[in-house]
DNA sequence: TTCAACAAGTTGCCACTACAACTATTCCCG
DNA sequence: CGGGAATAGTTGTAGTGGCAACTTGTTGAA
């Protein structure tokens, strides 16, 4: 069954480098910034940039989960780290019992508001200042639908929901 | 000093989106399918196949961590699990005392070509299929001088050495 | 020749993620 | 309105990566 899927010849082989490449080495570069600079990971960067735009700063566990891409047992893992080191605040006050509401903290923004400086410029230098504006909009154009092709199930799109 | 980097337009927003996007979503689909089809981790098999390309099927570690772009300690503990399982052999063989050779067993290639076809399929499948000739040069032109940033010191571009 | 600096790899420890099992709550259908 | 199915979230365990410390071997300069 296993038939013969065609070799990949050389533009292919370089595109597809490139990007593979990119993709491990972006993830690093973004941890490693933000780790040095504000003690957080990138991951955490998101879930707090997500609680700042949303309203009354707070969002529930799946629908953080939902825009930051991630499973839950990460999410809730992170989310119990953040509220040891004061960030955000769980909150179980809901209708459905189940669900539980976290919030950023003052003190989750005013990390969140020392990383962002370094965080952009970080991703203008290594990324968007490197491109004009054809290229950008070429690079979108292209990988958003093989984003909507990789997500497993909800495309998280949501999170455009970013004007910040 | 941190001054204001000018925050991100739409257009800037939704490629560095798309990107970070792919970046986290690409490597967990290429794990999962290569685990689930050939019980090996997408870094593995980027390890096994510069060792069929390499010359004896053989490559010391420090040429491996460059080619796959990993830390010492990483591929070292990863080499030790794959001579645990009998796809590599360790030889310490060398003029230099200090350097170890890793060498591809029969067993190896035979997990590496069983993967193979599935990994190539996916890849079409996910990327390569979904871009036209324009679109994949495009790719390739936009993402290599990025990757030249990203890579802290040594571009790993040698693996393009891929002819394979 | 000898010893300090350096290079190649490995190991230990810690943080993080995935997956599965579990608890608690709500929904829905007879 | 009673109870199984579904949903929200947490916890436990094991596997994986990072960084620093360590071991072993090489180099080079006095």
């Amino acid at each position: 069954m296993a038939m013969s899927v065609p070799r990949m010849d050389p533009l292919e082989s370089r595109a597809w480098l490139a990007l593979v490449t990119t993709s491990e080495l972006l993830p690093a570069a973004l941890d490693a910034h933000l780790r040095a600079e504000a003690g957080i990971t990138h991951f955490e960067f998101m879930v707090l940039s997500g609680l700042k735009r949303a309203k009354a700063n707070t969002m529930r566990m799946t629908d953080i989960a939902a825009m930051v891409d991630s499973t839950m047992p990460r999410l809730s893992k992170v989310i119990g780290k953040l509220v040891e080191r004061g960030l955000v605040e769980r909150e179980g006050g809901a209708s459905d019992g189940r669900v539980i509401n976290v919030r950023l903290t003052s003190d989750g923004r005013k990390v969140l508001v020392r990383a962002l400086p370094g965080h952009l410029a970080q991703v203008r230098d290594l990324i968007i200042d490197r491109l004009d504006r054809d290229q950008l909009e070429a690079l979108a154009d292209i990988l958003e639908p093989l984003v909507e092709r990789l997500d497993p199930q909800r495309n998280m799109g949501q999170l455009a929901a970013s004007r910040s």
